[in-house]
DNA sequence: GTCTATACCTCGATAGAC
DNA sequence: GTCTATCGAGGTATAGAC
């Protein structure tokens, strides 16, 4: 694997454990295994870095949506395998919260030239799942349920977050598949 | 006012607006119009700062709730007074947040010591929300009922941030409502 | 390409004059 | 009580040897 690629990988980790803002370039070269100086080999800021990580998970989610997208099955389907990040990553979540909420919300705090791009990943499951609930022949209210599914996901995150209750998770993901059953049936 | 009650309504403000982390003593002597190693008289660290912010704003939450409290009604009344903030709140909720989710998350980041007293925050809410319900008659749910009103109201605040949408905030807080009905009336 | 050395800044915190 | 001066640590970024 080439050294970009290592810091790249080691920086969205570190990004997401401990925020943008409080991880280092000590911390980044420890992990990676390779002098504070030399990252101005492969990027010329801080800043640089953090366009790549966000670059590579826009081309992670990309492709785990077309994948839910190639299994086939009903846009109904498609938007359980959506709520079940939540069980899947439930660990990470109860230690770090939501990967992009919080990035999200750290660069809007900041005020940082990057917020767009980090926005980017948010609107990509935003538009996602409003393909998918238009799918489900909810054309006209598909941004909507789509922001109403995200808000719920992000709220879990966060409360599940300051809590550390994995029962809540669970609870909680129940009552979205309930909630996207009726969706599909016509109510709401 | 005192200069001591002044530098935490500062650092009230700013901790809201900027976060904890990326505020500096700089930027609260120059809001308060002091000297940065003037500081150390009224306070023996920044962790006795956020302490002090912490302080004030669960005796600003008691007080409120309280208020609501003793304004009477009915439980249902009071718990569309916890579902209003959102939309008081909506301009500073845009640009900012909510004040307990980002402290929340920003102090679980950096692994803070005074984290449990943030949190005490989230519970404070908690359980005046649990009473409510279990004053409505739900006593077995009241605790996962107020969880989940309390995750939904952080994810609005969280994509009301990221969109800068304040017609999202509207629609969800009708549909809290219109949740918090059917809750009164016996379903869900 | 990778290293060491270092410049330069800002941070939280301290010391001591007034 | 409030000030100025300053410390030491740690941050990003640069220069230049190898």
């Amino acid at each position: 694997m080439q050294k970009r690629e290592q810091i790249v990988d080691a920086a969205d980790r570190l990004f997401y454990e401990r925020g943008f803002e409080s991880t280092s370039f000590a911390d980044i070269a420890d992990a990676v295994g390779i002098s504070r100086g030399n990252f101005y080999y492969h990027f010329k800021s801080k800043d640089d870095i953090l366009e790549a990580v966000i670059a590579l998970r826009v081309e992670r989610t990309r492709s785990m949506l077309d994948s839910w997208e190639e299994e086939g099955g009903t846009p109904e389907e498609r938007i359980r395998c959506f709520i079940r990040i939540l069980i899947a990553n439930r660990v990470k979540i109860m230690q770090h919260g939501c990967p992009v909420g919080t990035l999200t919300s750290e660069l809007a705090r900041l005020d940082h030239s990057l917020q767009p791009q980090a926005n980017s990943l948010f609107t990509l499951f935003r538009n996602w799942l409003a393909q998918q609930f238009a799918a489900m022949g909810r054309k006209k209210h598909a941004d909507a349920l789509s922001m109403h599914l995200l808000a719920r996901s992000q709220g879990v995150a966060t409360l599940a977050n300051a809590f550390h209750d994995e029962a809540f998770i669970k609870s909680e993901v129940g009552q979205m598949n309930l909630w996207l059953a009726a969706v599909a049936a016509g109510k709401h």
